[in-house]
DNA sequence: AACATGATTTTGACTACCCAAAAACTCAGG
DNA sequence: CCTGAGTTTTTGGGTAGTCAAAATCATGTT
């Protein structure tokens, strides 16, 4: 055998944390691009070796020993030369994670006025630092919110997550009355563009013009303001329809 | 040689960060003993070994070691046989440490409304994890406090530090009216009960009588409420004179 | 069926810690 | 000045990660 080691019952450490909340995420993301319900081959939520190496910021080799020791603590499934799977044990523990980073993230920009773009490293290395004491007094003070300042849904204590999973504003109709729900990418960049646009979440919009020639979408806010959008982009953007009222 | 690493320039590791500010810590308590000055050795402020594996909770080898790294890289002056003692490098980094850790502690009290008993532990992790960013903002929103829940001051951004060094309660005549200033010891226990007879930063007593015989201290504070500590209590509460008004 | 390609696993080696116990040192008392 | 008690250092070994590169495996193509 080779590098074979024991995570100790009860206290992940930070790196066990953090591969369990992104073969989450990972799983997650597969299964939202709508291809799981229609190949039947089972492989739903599979998450390959190299993917996982790739956004955890490691070698496949250092990936593949990590995974064998999630899955001799029963956090994981694992199958060789296919991909892991978090048991519903792994499961919770990533979901508790999650619930960590989306709260402080939350808290970071609710109260201490942080900007959407550069909360998301900061609450990667707080949610492994935080008790669970102090989370529920965040909870409190920010009022049990429901999302994160990117939209996401954050987690309960009990381990249930939202699944609101909105359209995307390319798949969006013209001329239908939006709000955008959920940015799905973090990087600072990104974020500090589409707020520079006024899409954030909360921001009510319309698809003037969807030019398929071109890539790209074309956006009317409730500011009057109109922006051009690539498809990449429009791919990132949730929204849902609103209600006819104001 | 045996255990030799580099600590990487720019970003110390936690454990690293942690040995700098028990250093600091018994470098400071020390010389707060009055003994400093008094015996002309030059020992001011030499960190035994012992000592210092003591406070860090681990083995006598483990912090010769370390230290011995530290020394490598100019944190601290590393004496064998003899003991430690910061660099300015070194205690620069102390006191950036303990800055973070008493803004966090402050920050837990005030806003977040956690007990004092409890918030220790919690910075004690999160001193670590915290960005620079974030701890500017956490100082904005508290308006630039100068002190921590216990008393203890909190050094600036540039690496300056109060030493206030107040007179403890056992130190002070009889009659005197004092304002709590400080308290030294973390445990909760002792915090909690040292909250439960009201005696926190900013509360008005007066020593009544100070019973050598018996080992005591008996206080009157301000609502009236007498109270009785032992010898070891009232040596870890310092307190000021308060001016003759109210 | 044979192969090439790309992904995955294994091997071997490294860092940053940690401990227990043996060896070496210091220093006060006789 | 010698001894022994207490402290400090060294030795040897362990854990939790990490990487680079070699070996192995799965797969689609001829």
């Amino acid at each position: 055998m080779f590098w074979v080691y024991k995570i100790s019952q009860a206290m992940a450490t930070a790196t066990v944390e953090d591969y369990l909340k992104r073969i989450y995420l990972e799983q997650a993301g597969s299964a939202g691009t709508a291809n799981r319900a229609a190949d039947g081959d089972a492989a739903g939520g599979l998450v390959a070796m190299g993917q996982l190496a790739r956004v955890v910021g490691v070698a496949p080799g250092t990936a593949t020993a990590m995974v064998k020791a999630l899955a001799d603590s029963g956090l994981v499934n694992y199958e060789p030369y296919a991909g892991v799977r978090l048991t519903d044990h792994g499961e919770k523990l990533a979901l508790h994670v999650l619930r960590r980073h989306r709260l402080i993230e939350q808290f970071l920009v609710e109260v201490l006025d942080m900007d959407w773009s550069e909360v998301h490293p900061e609450a990667e290395r707080l949610e492994h630092a935080i008790s669970d004491r102090l989370l529920e007094r965040i909870d409190a003070y920010l009022g049990r919110p429901r999302t994160d300042p990117h939209g996401d849904p954050i987690p309960t204590a009990g381990g249930r997550v939202a699944r609101p999973e909105r359209a995307a504003l390319i798949d969006v109709r013209a001329g239908r009355r939006l709000e955008v729900t959920r940015v799905l990418d973090q990087s600072p960049d990104f974020l500090r563009a589409m707020a520079r646009h006024g899409l954030r979440p909360g921001a009510k919009v319309t698809v003037a013009r969807h030019d398929e020639a071109a890539g790209t979408v074309h956006l009317k806010l409730s500011s009057r303001r109109s922006v051009t959008l690539g498809e990449a982009a429009a791919r990132k953007i949730l929204v849902k329809t609103r209600r006819r009222s104001n």
